[in-house]
DNA sequence: TGTAGCTATGCAACGAGTTGCACTGCAACC
DNA sequence: GGTTGCAGTGCAACTCGTTGCATAGCTACA
């Protein structure tokens, strides 16, 4: 019971079809849920049937048709029913969090060379959506509505990733033996 | 592919049974990968299976019998290659986000509300890992090995929290219609 | 005396998501 | 002329995790 309010609240943004929603689970919506085509066309399929879509077929010339979907009366009031539940906490899970706690049963520096690893990784994302942010939102105090709210998840992102870096290099710093003797050791056990 | 891991990383730090791991699990190691019992023992089974760990059975006076695990050499060696192995980056999944992002087709003063609340519960869990943090590590500079290593991830739990939290005043400030009118609003489509 | 709660283990059914594969046809590059 | 890549839809098999249920005996409280 997930997959299918994200895609709700794509298509309350704009109807599309299975192939562009996957894209933009790449992208902006992706931020904060992942979805390949095969499950959005898989919980599309659901939600038709539920009669939450509808799809209208588009012939294209040289390109193959689509099926573009848009919400039904049903399926905004689904959303705006969903919207109104209390949501749960998600649970985070990380497996580069599992590794720095098991480091010592390993190799502590390849477990630091992965973490930098995944610094690297997120400083990308980081600039990603600070670059988005200043393309897309140029004036935030300006915006409401469902714009404000894109620019609000942004900026959850944005929080999150600084978190992240801020935390990955802390770790780095932790197991990287430098002028600081903080020993990884065989010793335990 | 995943719990696998946790487990053995666990049972690592202290051979335990499943229904003590399962209590772990909602704990420190929860932090960042959580299990029901039930997944706990399924998991716990399959591993026994292929020789990752093995079960020596304890009888207790006025309790049930238990099964304590403990890793075997194979185990021990899965986990130092699993180690080594590089981490996917995780997808972090939220339906709050979601739910900020298509406020606009609800009743944005109410999903403002359930932030709210998710702020306070966030802020709870802050409090509980820093009281965590001065009791079992109040001297960190000291700290090498393992114990090193589960102190970095109490950071990492912080962190994101104190992000999380940032992040929900940000948006609660931006929902609230209050001095500033930054007006939520209908006339969308 | 009854009920709730803890320790302790586990099965069965289901739902969500991933991986791998299949098919069509155009455009662009080498 | 062949490969790669994009647009487009979809099925099948599988894994991971959740929910619900079952069992059993002890302790503590009302």
């Amino acid at each position: 019971m997930a997959l299918e309010h994200a895609i709700l609240v794509s298509l309350a943004e704009r109807a599309s079809t299975g192939y562009d929603l996957a894209r933009r689970f790449d992208k902006s919506i992706g931020q904060f849920w992942t979805a390949t085509h095969q499950q959005v066309y898989k919980v599309l399929g659901r939600m038709d049937a539920n009669g939450w879509v509808a799809a209208t077929v588009v012939a294209q010339d040289a390109r193959p048709d689509k099926k573009v979907y848009d919400l039904t009366d049903t399926g905004r009031a689904e959303l705006q029913d969903w919207l109104a539940r209390p949501a749960e906490r998600e649970a985070t899970r990380s497996d580069l969090a599992v590794k720095i706690r098991g480091a010592s049963y390993g190799d502590p520096a390849a477990v630091a060379a992965e973490v930098r690893r995944h610094r690297a990784d997120h400083a990308g994302r980081l600039e990603f959506y600070l670059a988005n942010e200043k393309r897309e939102f140029p004036d935030p105090s300006a915006l409401t509505g469902h714009r404000l709210h894109q620019w609000l998840v942004l900026r959850g992102g944005i929080t999150l990733e600084r978190g992240l870096i801020d935390w990955y290099d802390e770790v780095v710093a932790a197991l990287t033996p430098s002028s600081t003797p903080a020993r990884t050791s065989e010793e335990d056990r």
